[in-house]
RNA sequence: GCGCCCGUAGCUCAGUAGGAUAGAGCACAGGAUUCCUAAUCCUGGGGUCGCAGGUUCGAAUCCUGCCGGGCGCACCA
């Protein structure tokens, strides 16, 4: 179904047998031969750089290889014609029947045109959000969030076993300010006039709620008592309903997850121990001091003598501390305890998305990861930079509810969770990301979500339209798999029909670079292609989909307008997008 | 000081297992509507791909050095 990956194969088996005949020598590298689309249509369909990659060890040049092949290509039926050119590519025009054959493919196939097995159905893990369970999440976690899911279900299309999986990091300090926060908020709920909510504690509105949900549960219970004893009480109870507002958070932005790992509950069941004893049986822990960081010096650095992790022998720049100066573990600690979990429940391919500013970390959790894993693991690390909330083009005013910064909620409430997800996927990842409120709802082409949902309505409005003009034939995906679509020659239609062919291509290329955004670009340049061809129909009569009275054209447009709509569907399923069948 | 990321059109950015004349949108100028949604499309100008070397048939892409910008740099998460 991957059309490049049919005439690489083809070139590859003609290869050969010029090896077998004993035209080419043995043994040649084959790994940088590629077929790709030409820009030019000039240079035909498709070009290859086979003869000049091959022809210094065929000891040969790459015309003379180039034109060796080139006469076995075009003794195929499947090209009409085969040229070398400039230094040595071989130019390959194909049957015009090979591109509109495509069509009845997409439309058998559906959404699942496009699902390949590079994957080979090994297991890999996507953790992402992770938000602390501390507030509701902020529209800079919807990114991490869409970032993650996104790519999670590109996995999954391109052959995957994947699991979606939250870390709560429910064990640091964060965790005991929100217990206190909730114990004041209880205490408010009961009656007591807390005034202002005091520095160090979380302020926001959304801890009331937990104050009298305790209040309500425990009544006066936890008021003479002290601190020691209501504060791992007040901690769960906080930490549950956090995770809950995050989970409806979520929910609302369309995002899933299938685990939910708690660090404290892994602490607790002593896999920290437990690696470090690892570790320290491979000489990979040692008691040392670490030097003062160079440059900026912090105030109250001392010099103090702590568990380390020889992560230096795994490529990082220093050692890294296991234990805090109070004995505590550190995060690192915990997260490679947490890593290492991930690799025994089978997961030796893992991908984290984090959030930019975890950057210095990235090199110390892929150290561990390839010590815990005796480099057998994997782990890639995707940065999510800033999301600048804009209305209008001006920075956008601050929440009210929340105070420093705008929830998620807010901003899904006022645009949809589709535009949400798709603005987000609309940048890589590690590059900071303009968000304006106002233009993600404006109907304009300046809109890529309008723009791509306004192609994919446009061809459900043909088909409409059609259903009218010809009541008496049926245009379901399966009747459209037989129409006639071998005339389907004009330069826009296979401008189309070739875009479509390279979506496989887009998938699979989008999956090994862990790269969800290419999805939503190539989603606006097949938008474009169909935009494009469209209004040709407004000069041009006979280019429009639907041919009054010339039921077989029709029939063939209307095989290609769904095969468009159906490859929309399915980037936009990708990126977790509905499509819409009209415009409102 | 060290590390990572970035530097592509006036602006925002695509484009990395090296490919032919470097792309798109915005902005700017002009044009298309008795027509399936003009909510769209078409045409045009606009570039030393930060700079300088190197690798090679070929470099925005790989390597080295430099310039410019961002982020991070005991213990917190």
């Amino acid at each position: 179904m991957n059309y490049f990956q049919t005439i690489s194969n083809t070139l590859r088996s003609e290869i050969e047998s010029l090896i077998a005949e004993g035209s080419l020598a043995e043994g040649l590298d084959l790994s940088r031969v590629g077929v790709e689309q030409t820009k030019d249509p000039a240079h035909g369909d498709l070009a290859s750089n086979v003869a000049m990659v091959l022809a210094k060890a065929a000891k040969t040049n790459p015309r003379e290889l180039g034109q060796l092949l080139a006469d076995r290509l075009a003794a195929r039926q499947e090209f009409e014609s085969v040229e070398v050119a400039g230094p040595g590519f071989i130019n390959m025009r194909l049957v015009p029947g090979f591109w509109t054959g495509l069509l009845p493919d997409v439309l058998r196939a559906g959404t699942s045109y496009g699902d390949c097995d590079l994957g080979k159905g090994e297991t890999i893990n996507v953790e992402y959000v992770s938000a602390n369970p501390t507030g509701p999440m902020h529209i800079g976690h919807a990114r991490g969030a869409v970032i993650g899911d996104a790519l999670a279900t590109l996995l999954a299309k391109a052959g995957h076993k994947v699991t979606r999986e939250y870390y709560i990091n429910d064990a640091g300090a964060q965790v005991d300010v929100l217990a206190r926060s909730a114990y004041l908020r209880y205490r408010e709920a009961l009656g007591e006039d807390i005034g202002e909510i005091p520095d160090g504690l979380y302020p926001g509105n959304y801890l009331k709620k937990t104050g009298v949900d305790l209040a309500n549960r425990d009544g006066k219970k936890w008021l003479d008592t002290s601190e020691e004893d209501w504060l791992p009480v007040f901690r769960e109870f906080a930490i549950d309903s956090m995770m809950d507002l995050i989970r409806d958070d979520l929910a609302a932005l369309g995002v899933s997850h299938d685990v939910f790992s708690s660090e404290r509950s892994l602490v607790g069941s002593g896999v920290n121990d437990e690696v470090v004893s690892e570790l320290e049986s491979r000489d990979l822990v040692y008691m040392g001091t670490l030097e003062p960081p160079k440059g900026k010096r912090p105030d109250d650095w001392e010099e103090r003598p702590q568990l380390l992790f020889r992560s230096t022998n795994f490529d990082d720049d220093v050692d890294r501390p296991l234990k805090k100066g109070d004995g505590d573990w550190t995060y690192f600690a915990s997260d490679i305890g947490y890593h290492r979990d991930k690799f025994r429940r089978g997961f030796a391919n893992m991908i984290d998305v984090w959030g930019a500013d975890h950057k210095g970390y990235v090199k110390r959790m892929q150290s561990a990861v390839k010590a815990i894993t005796e480099d057998s693991g994997e782990l890639d690390v995707r940065l999510c930079n800033l999301v600048n909330l804009l209305e209008d083009g001006k920075p956008a005013k601050m929440s009210k509810r929340a105070g420093s910064f705008v929830t998620l909620r807010e901003v899904v409430d006022e645009v949809g969770k589709e535009a949400v997800r798709f603005m987000m996927l609309t940048r890589n990842s590690d590059v900071s990301l303009d968000f304006d409120l106002k233009k993600v709802t404006e109907q304009s082409k300046d809109n890529p979500v309008f723009y791509v949902q306004y192609a994919h309505a446009r061809i459900c409005s043909v088909l409409r339209n059609a259903a009218e003009e010809f009541p008496n034939l049926s245009l379901d995906d399966s009747s459209l798999t037989g129409a006639d679509v071998a005339d389907l020659q004009d330069p826009g239609e296979l401008a189309m029909i070739k875009e479509l062919a390279s979506w496989p291509q887009v998938v699979e290329n989008a999956a090994t670079a862990h790269e969800p955004h290419r999805i939503a670009f190539y989603l606006s340049d097949l938008a474009s292609s169909f935009h494009a061809f469209w209004n040709r129909g407004n000069a041009e009569e006979a280019l429009r989909f639907i041919v009054p009275g010339d039921a077989p054209k029709t029939l063939g447009r209307l095989a290609l307008a769904r095969s468009v709509a159906i490859v929309i569907a399915s980037g936009l399923a990708v990126m977790g997008v509905e499509p819409v069948e009209e415009m409102r």
